[in-house]
DNA sequence: CTTGAACCTACAGTTGCTGGAGGTCCTATC
DNA sequence: GATAGGACCTCCAGCAACTGTAGGTTCAAG
């Protein structure tokens, strides 16, 4: 049986996180100590090293929890699991776009800037008219 | 003078976010009509404009802070602008490497699911085991 | 003068954790 | 068997940057 401190240095994940998780549903309610200490069986450390493995990919826990969800009938067909997949890699895809773009307008903008006085700063003007932008960079969430 | 919706519509932000602004102190407290109702004049539409086109590319509402801040020094040079611009540069490409390894990794898991049962699906089994994946993609944060 | 859209305050909720306070348990060593 | 100190416990507050709701007031057009 292994402690919660365990499991979190097993899996990079603070110790919080993993109570966390329990309290939200993500992982179950473990056994316990005679002391009242939380104890793991090696299914909930495999369960674990899902969840933080997705959370690396960026999927969201409600996400995960429909892909625990998913996994827990091996019968079914796995296009579920693949249209989340595939959601979320619209989702990344779409903000690579997006940063792209902002990366392209932080780069004119400082490349811009002579470096002399504030009130001549083209950093700040661009920021204060958006007109002077080329690109769009609506809504960057980043 | 102008009411807090008319800032909202030619801004395009909520209103309460405006509110939001003013408690955090990133706007000023405006005037109010005899009734109690927020009155701005068009410097303020200029300032949340500053913001929310800041907000766009991505800085956060401290870096804004101080953009504001040192934009009311006009004889003082950019030096510092230019630092946050760039701070905020490279943290856009640092994602943008992130997002791509994940976006590379996301394809090839999708690619390899065979589209059949749960039990064989890859993107559950690479979610499963971190070994499998040949990028690096530690703590996506988006 | 009436109506209803827009405004007001105050507060709770969102996501995904993180940190702290104040106290208890476990286990290795003596 | 006692003790020390790390690991654990619960409960709660806080982060960013808003968003939404409830319950009430004000403004301006007709």
């Amino acid at each position: 049986m292994l402690a919660i401190g365990t499991l979190a240095r097993r899996t990079g994940t603070k110790v919080q996180t993993i109570r966390y998780y329990e309290e939200i549903g993500l992982m179950p309610e473990p056994g316990r100590s005679r002391g009242g200490q939380r104890r793991y069986a090696s299914g909930d450390l495999d369960r674990l090293a899902f969840i933080r493995h997705a959370r690396q990919l960026g999927f969201t826990l409600e996400a995960i929890r429909e892909l625990l969800g998913l996994a827990d009938n091996p019968e079914r067909s796995c296009a579920e699991v693949d249209a989340i997949a595939r959601r979320r890699l619209h989702e990344v895809e779409a903000r690579l776009a997006r940063l792209e773009a902002l990366g392209t307008e932080l780069r004119r903008m400082i490349g811009e800037c002579r470096h002399d006085r504030v009130a001549d700063c083209r950093v700040l003007e661009v920021l204060q008219d958006h007109a002077e932008c080329l690109t769009d960079h609506d809504r960057p969430q980043a």
